[in-house]
DNA sequence: TATGAATGAGGGTTCATTCAT
DNA sequence: AATGAATGAACCCTCATTCAT
C-alpha cells in the first residue's frame, strides 16, 4: 500500500482490504497501526542484515567482499523500492516515531560495513583509514545512487551501479 | 516546531503558539497548512542553493571550489540541524506531497556540484570522471555524514568533518 | 432537528445526537451534511410526487381530481409542517444550493397540476384556460395558504382549507 | 452581494469590499452581520407597505385598487428580484431568525390587501368573500407567480402577468 | 478467529468581531 | 471616522480503535 500512498495517508481500512481482511482483524494481529508498519519496517531490516550478513559468507574478504556488501545494500533497496520511495521522500516516520531504533537500524549496518572495511585494510588492500568513519562514507555514496534512482525513476538499474560506486570509492577523484 | 514533533503532529496550533500568534492568524499569511511547511522549505533549499552560488564567487575553481562546495553544505545542514533531524527520520513530507518538487530542490544541487567537478576534471585536478554520477556521489558522502551527525547527536561538530569527506572523495580508500 | 434551528445552525453534532448516533456515524449513511439533508428533502419530494400521482388513480377526471390534488398537497405539508416552517421562512437552503433542483422539484408539481387541470378544461368543467399559467396559479393559492398556516400557528386545520382553495380558484372573487 | 452568493456564504468582507469601505467601519453603522441583513430587508419591507400604501392614493376603489396592488406586489418583487431569489430558494434567514417579525411583514402585507378586498366587496364588484381568507388567496397567488417567475428565469417579464393574476382571482377556474 | 458498524477525539479551516493605530 | 491585522470559537470531517455479533 506504501507505494500509493504515505503513510498518513494509509488507512487501517485500506490496509485491510489489500489484506484481504476485515478491518477489525487487522487488530487481533497487531495492536496498532504504528506497530503494524514498525514490524514491516523491522522485517524488512533483518531481511537487508541477513543479507549483509551472507556477504561474510560468500565472498573473499577484502576487495570482493566490500563489493559484495555495495551490491547487497544495492539489492535491498531495490526490492523495496516503493517504500524506500516513501522513506526517502520523508513520507514514512522511518521508524514511527522511535529515533533509537532508526540510530539502531542505521548503526547495524555500519558496523558490518565498519568491520568489512577494516578487514580491507589489515589486508592492506585500503590504505590506512578510520573504519567507522570510511563506513559512513560509503554508506553515504550508496545511500546517494540509491536517492538517485528512486527519485529519478528507474533508470539505469540500481544493481548496475554497484562498479561505479565500488570505483568511486575505491579510487577517489584523484587524478 | 518540527524539531519536536513530526510534520503531521504538528497542528496549527502547535505553530501559532509558537509563533506567539492566533491559530486564525497563521492563515493571513499562508492559506494551507502544507503551503506553510511548503514555504519553509523551500526557503531553507533558496538558502542552500544561494550558498552554493556563492561557492562560485569565492573560491578557486579545482579543489579549493570542491572544498568549498562540501563545506557549505555542512554549513547549511549544521544551520537546519533540528529540521534535517526530521527530515532525515523521515518525519517530515520533505515536499509536502509533491516528488517533482524533491527532484528538482536535488536536481539544482546536484547540477552545482556536476559544474564543480566537471571544471575540476578540465583542470586535471580530478581524473577522467563523469559529472553527473561523480556529483551523486559527492552528494551521497556528504549526506551520510550528516546524517550519522544528526543521528548520533551532535559530536563531532558537522564542519570539522569536511577535510575527511574531502579526503574519502579525493584519494578514495585504496591502499 | 430542523424544526428547532435552521439549517446552517444545525451542527452534524445536534444531527447524531438526535439520531442517537456518534457524529461519525453519521458519515457511514452520507457522505456529507449537505447531502443528508438534500436527501432529507428529496426524499419528502418524492413522497409529494407519489401522493400526486395517487390523486390521478383515486378519483374522477374534472373538479374531483382537482380537489384531491389540493387535498393531497395540504395533507403534504401539514405532516411536514416542521420543515416547511423553516423552508418558507426561509430558514432552509431548500436545495442546498441547487438552483435547478429547486426547479425539477417545483416543475414536476406544475406539470401534474398542469395535467389535471387541462383535463378539467377538456371536460369543459373550467373554461379555456391556459394549462400551466393556471398550475402557477393554483400551486400558489395552495401555498399562500400553507404559508399563512405555518406562519400563524397551527389553526385552523389546514386541512380544511381545502374547500375554501377549491371555491376561491373555482368561482373567483367575481361577483 | 446577495444576488451572487446566499446569506451565508456572504461574508462581511464581501459586504465590506462592495461598500468601499474596510471591514471594521460595517461595526460602525451595524453592530452585527445579522442586524445589518435585517435593516436591508426592514427597508424593502418598509418600502413594499409605502407602495402598497400608494396604491390607495392613486387609484380608485374597487377593480382598479385591487389590480393596482398585483400590479405594486409584482412590481416590489421585480425590483428586488436578486434577492428575492435567495429568499424563495430559502437560502436568507428571512427575518434573520425572528418569525415573528416574519409574521408582522406578512401581516402588514395582508392587512392592506384584505382592507382592498373587503372595499371590493362592499362596493359589489366582488361576491361576498371573507376578507383575510381571500387576502391569503390572492397573496398566494401573486407570490406564486413571482415564485415561478425567479425560478425559470426571467421570461416572461413579471409586470406582463398582473393581467392574469387579476383574471384568474376575479374569474376563476370556472367554466 | 473474524467481522464491520459504531465511536469520538482531534485536525484544518472559516469568519464574525475587536481594537490599536 | 476609518482601518485591517489579529482573534478564537466553532464547524465539518477523518480515521484509529473497539466490541457486539
Amino acid at each position: 500500500v506504501l507505494e500509493d500512498r504515505e503513510y498518513h495517508d494509509v488507512t487501517m481500512d485500506d490496509v485491510s482490504r489489500r489484506a484481504g481482511l476485515a478491518k477489525g482483524s487487522l487488530y487481533l494481529h497487531f495492536p496498532t497501526k504504528e506497530r503494524l508498519f514498525r514490524e514491516l519496517v523491522e522485517d524488512m531490516h533483518a531481511e537487508l542484515l541477513e543479507s549483509l550478513d551472507r556477504v561474510r559468507g560468500s565472498s573473499a574478504p577484502g576487495e570482493p567482499r566490500v563489493r559484495a556488501l555495495i551490491a547487497a545494500q544495492l539489492g535491498f533497496f531495490e526490492r523495496h523500492r516503493g517504500v524506500f520511495l516513501q522513506v526517502f521522500q520523508g513520507q514514512m516516520p522511518f521508524l514511527c516515531g522511535d529515533a533509537r531504533r532508526s540510530r539502531d537500524m542505521v548503526g547495524a549496518t555500519l558496523r558490518v560495513t565498519t568491520d568489512v572495511i577494516e578487514e580491507a585494510v589489515r589486508l592492506r588492500r585500503f590504505r590506512s583509514l578510520d573504519g567507522p568513519t570510511a563506513a559512513i562514507g560509503l554508506f553515504g555514496l550508496i545511500r546517494g545512487f540509491v536517492f538517485a534512482h528512486i527519485l529519478c525513476g528507474s533508470s539505469p538499474a540500481l544493481g548496475s551501479r554497484a562498479g561505479v560506486i565500488w570505483d568511486l570509492f575505491f579510487r577517489g577523484a584523484r587524478a
